[in-house]
DNA sequence: TATGGTGTTGCCTTTTTGGCAACGATGTCC
DNA sequence: GGACATCGTTGCCAAAAAGGCAACACCATA
């Protein structure tokens, strides 16, 4: 338990009592031993740490400098304590997931509020972002557990689990095309649609399933948040193409309809859970990172 | 010299070297002492610091944490060891002045550049303020030596010195009175006055001096600083009433010239050298103040 | 002057820490 | 596939550190 020198902790005390005696008397100690630290302490530092009177010890400025930091280091002690505390059997105190925006609205605080009956200690970052910054930050440690769509493959990250899930056409359920079972890109041409924006956009398995089949669409607007487009197809304004992952609850509440495309060849978007290579989970962690693998993989057998 | 556990110092060398024998090397010692520590270490901790892989050892989300306040707790040591090295001898690092203004441009000065020959080290703070406000740092300690002007008695203060300087008229030398060797508060009426503002002026012995003598001055200025009354007095633009230590510079250097007052009785403004109650100066400070001390009973002698 | 408080020291025991050699396990090289 | 190197770990014993007890010297106070 003690992570500072017993010299140290007995000096605190005295500087408190100003009394060899009755800090040896709380220390459950003989004073004789209690001196002997004093004065080793001050002797391997080169400075008086108290000066002596005829009823006891008073600090000298030294002794003040010291005592401060003494004070410092025991409120740091107690807080890292209190830290292990808590990792005791769960292995960590905090999970720091870097997400895409897909997997935040449904998916995530259903497996977080899972994995809190099993570890309710277990505090969460939850950092939303694209998938290049969310590859950085696992890379460079900065978070625990990264939920990218479509990564470059880098040797520095560990994919723990991956699944694809088809685009579709999303539309309000008063829309016209919500009639049909499918549609085609062609049918959709005919409708405004709502695009992501140049960064989310850039790159993504729309961006070519677009390139690749050369309709010309109107677009009503460009958005840098998930949660703006699915707002824009909600409100009738167009069409928007999403996978089911983005919105299982919109669906669910029947707000949104989500139809699949009949065009083939389109790529799904490729989820993947990944992690840091040559780092290890605690219990915890490698707990969340399995539930989270499972939701995604039922999530991806539904769709 | 060590100021954290044996334990601590181990694992901080383990988890650079992710080896135990290659840290129980740099710190010559046998790896199972290391190893025992660590142990030991997790045991007390009640949570696994490493991992063990075949090649050696690696950090656990728990052991990142202690590392990373390890490290820090690393950082204060070295930063106090230093402090305490310039310490060791001087008893001091700094020494906190609070002085009221009419001892910072003559006496403290001197007195800092003959300390400083001895003590080349120590540093100083020097904070210049009325006495109410001097006498609150000492007690509260945010300073370590006081010189105030006719302070009300403190219990929580110990004066080390006082010496009492009269009041006169200050001029400058072409000025129709810096012919007379004395001169007479009535005498004085006849010129314009510059004062000391509401804040210096209220309780001094200045106010008292002229209330008793019921002289009728035209005030040309009231002022809050020292070197404003010196400067307008310095143009000619009116006559001040200080102390000797006020204009020491400039009666040297033949701008102001000092002429006691004729008028009896005058109080003469009684400056005191003040510590803490009950707090004893290191070797540095004490050698200070004696120093600060004999300046002052010089500088009342040459008066 | 007696008394009760202080810090300090000598002698000894108890506890902690370190050193040495050996063991079992794992990865590497020939 | 076997020799080899490297790793953490453990048992046994010595060295060092810390603690306990009693006595001493000192000083303020009653």
């Amino acid at each position: 338990m003690p992570l500072m020198t017993i010299a140290l902790r007995y000096f605190e005390e005295v500087a408190r009592q100003g009394s060899l005696r009755k800090a040896a008397e709380r220390l459950h100690v003989a004073a004789s031993a209690v001196n002997r630290q004093i004065l080793k302490l001050e002797e391997e530092l080169g400075v008086p740490l108290f000066e002596r009177l005829p009823r006891g010890l008073r600090l000298s400025s030294a002794g003040e400098l010291l005592l401060y930091q003494t004070r410092q280091w025991q409120r740091d002690e107690r807080q890292i304590l209190g830290v292990l505390d808590e990792i005791r059997g769960t292995g960590c105190a905090e999970i720091r997931i870097a997400s895409v925006e897909s997997m935040t609205d449904m998916a995530l605080p259903d497996v977080m509020r899972r994995f809190g009956q099993r570890y309710p200690k277990v505090r969460f970052q939850l950092l939303t972002g694209l998938t290049d910054m969310i590859v950085d930050r696992i890379v460079s440690g900065e978070s625990d557990i990264g939920i990218c769509v479509n990564p470059n493959p880098n040797p520095r990250v560990r994919t723990l689990c991956r699944a694809t899930f088809r685009f579709g056409a999303v539309m309000a359920s008063g829309h016209p095309l919500a009639g049909k079972p499918e549609v085609r890109l062609q049918d959709c041409a005919e409708y405004p649609v709502i695009l992501p924006d140049r960064d989310m956009f850039r790159g993504s398995t729309l961006e070519q399933a677009l390139a690749h089949h050369q309709v010309e669409f109107r677009v009503l607007a460009e958005c840098s948040r998930l949660l703006s487009i699915k707002s824009l197809a909600s409100a009738g304004l167009g069409i928007a193409f999403l996978n089911p992952l983005d919105v299982a609850r919109e669906v669910q509440r029947g707000e949104l309809v989500f139809r699949p495309l009949k065009d083939r060849p389109i790529d799904g978007a490729r989820i993947e859970i990944c992690v840091a290579q040559g780092r290890s989970m605690p219990p915890a962690m490698a707990s969340f990172a399995e539930l989270l693998s499972e939701t995604l993989a039922e999530e991806e057998g539904r769709g």
